[in-house]
DNA sequence: TTGAAAGCGCTACCAG
DNA sequence: CTGGTAGCGCTTTCAA
């Protein structure tokens, strides 16, 4: 039940493992860490005696030695289900790469300067910002940064993210497709994404002609913001027939004041959400929303980041824009009175 | 776009320090951990030297010389509103004792086997759990380890929560005040939390007389469980008057069904929540919840990990038990037909 | 009080 | 391909 102590004491050292394998210490730095010069059989000896041993490398240590200390930082601002279902990949991806996470959140008492500065304290080689959304992360310059979800006009910052211009195509083209023609976006507040995804909501619509059916309502981007939005679409005399709505939250919030002045989605009000999160997914929701797999958005993240690290920059583009995709769920269907969509497999439609 | 060099090529070290303040760099060393052994002017003028040089230590290499690396790992299940309100606190309490927090998520792929490997890596001094509610902490034993918000049997393991109990007592209580008597636990699920406030409930119940309405319903701890749930009460021939949720999320999940059903809260039923996070706040929710101020835990979280770590183990009860609080809103009131409650501001009772 | 010196565990560079 | 040998920046004895 207790935890073993680890071989008497003390722990295993890279001088251990090369005493037990019958090798020089430079020896077994060179397998462990991958690196070129070390024959086959050798390579395997001592692997076979590393795990024997249990032995681990002391990131301090190679950190410390190295110019490198691989590890990656995450700074992340708000704990959203998207966001954790980013991290999910990120770990895996940057594990697959040989790098470690940091993690630093971003919370109220705690400003970007002094998440940087904790941060900083890791020296870490590269940084992955989920949030905030700001134009010039303050670590640009210093290491090489991805912003991931949104974009800065930053030269020395990276971005991985989908397009909102084709999500809101999209979410637009399939409301139209079914018979929508009032279709209201319920924005994201003041901020970045939300400024992109609202131009992309307003081309969409002018696309086919439907300027005059536009209208932008005020959101935000957490639940409570989604609820007051709904509040104020209701005071309209005359309301939408769908709703594209910022993100899945806004989305599921708004679908509950909906539900409490007894409008029914989607029989009376067709709403979109954003992010295809687990939450649109839930069978009470059931939210058709436009989503990016984040494994995959973790992955390229990744991936960049390691390019800039080795230098391989075959030519990087500053921005990595993926195509996003729309679930097609429950909570759209043809405007006017009809019976719900029946609560089938979901359908994926891509660009 | 390459990385740019820093400060003219080189950070500070130590020694650049103690060369300017004119002193020999153990001196330095003495003054920048705060240890006794140098005197106040000294102490002043390489404390002014540092800040002008712009100086931070580096912590790879204070690890690696000390047997402390001032770390402290946080180890986190579900990225829920609580946690992350749990987080801030932690980063403040922790910073105030001069210690780093790091970050490491549990994700699907990921096992707490390889979080802990992961987190291990960092040497740290001592591990908070904020999940998963295992019984028996796989580093337990190895560096001080507290759990927070759960129980556990090891020896090894402190906990800091609150009171299942007197929280539930204090629900059941608030309820039947105000002339409730079936009221119902929307449990959640197979876990140690769950059971604890199950327990809690019954004999809350119990204490009272209401042994024969007492009826616990299987939920879960996800908005998806409660929805479910609250589909499963909504089957039986007669419904309770009240609920009490195992959270806000399942609370606020099954509101909104009941909502769907046309079943106003709290006018036909009266539902409790748990956590009292800003969920609850949420104007659309409005949710009557039982909850501990997380700053409290996080301080009595780290407090506890310092005396550990100081050998100042004064007595240490194993596990600091505190009361948990209820916040009343609109999501309660006597049962029968009547109207809404005012939406004036909340109110919080205290045992 | 202060300074010199010995590592912490590892990487990286060197000649064999 | 291999084995010495410097350090990385800091803490921590131990004398002075």
């Amino acid at each position: 039940m207790v935890q073993p102590e680890r071989n008497s004491g003390r722990r295993v050292t890279l001088d251990d493992v090369a005493a037990r394998a019958g090798v020089s210490r430079a020896m077994a730095s060179i397998v462990m860490r991958e690196a070129p010069g070390a024959s086959e059989t050798t390579r395997a000896r001592v692997l076979s005696v590393a795990k024997d041993l249990g032995y681990r490398p002391d990131i301090r240590a190679r950190a410390l030695a190295s110019t490198q200390s691989r590890l990656i930082g995450v700074l992340f601002g708000a704990a959203r289900r998207y966001h954790f279902e980013l991290l999910e990949g990120l770990y895996a991806a940057a594990e697959k790469h040989g790098y470690n996470l940091v993690l630093s959140a971003l919370t109220g008492d705690r400003s970007e300067r002094r998440a940087i500065e904790a941060l900083q304290d890791f020296r870490l080689d590269a940084l992955v910002m989920l949030g905030p959304a700001t134009d010039h992360p303050l670590m640009s310059g210093q290491v090489p940064v991805v912003v991931v979800g949104w974009h800065t006009e930053d030269p020395d910052v990276d971005s991985v993210r989908h397009s909102d211009a084709v999500g809101m195509d999209l979410a637009v083209d399939h409301l139209v497709g079914i018979g929508h023609r009032d279709i209201w976006h319920l924005d994201g507040g003041k901020q970045l994404v939300a400024d992109a995804r609202t131009a992309g909501y307003e081309e969409a619509m002018a696309r086919r002609g439907l300027g005059a059916h536009t209208r932008v309502i005020t959101g935000g981007e957490d639940q409570l913001d989604g609820q007051l939005a709904a509040n104020r679409i209701l005071e309209h005399d005359r309301l939408p027939t769908a709703v594209i709505a910022y993100n899945d939250d806004t989305a599921a919030a708004a679908m509950s004041v909906f539900a409490q002045q007894g409008i029914r989605v989607p029989e009376h009000i067709s709403v979109i959400g954003w992010d295809d999160s687990a939450l649109a997914a839930t069978p009470a929701f059931n939210l058709t929303s436009v989503g990016q797999r984040p494994p995959e958005l973790a992955e390229r993240t990744i991936e960049r980041l390691i390019a800039r690290l080795d230098g391989s920059s075959v030519a990087l583009e500053r921005e990595v824009i993926l195509d996003p995709h729309l679930t097609l769920r429950g909570s759209t269907a043809a405007p006017g009175p009809r019976s719900v969509a029946a609560g089938g497999s979901d359908t994926t439609v891509d660009r």
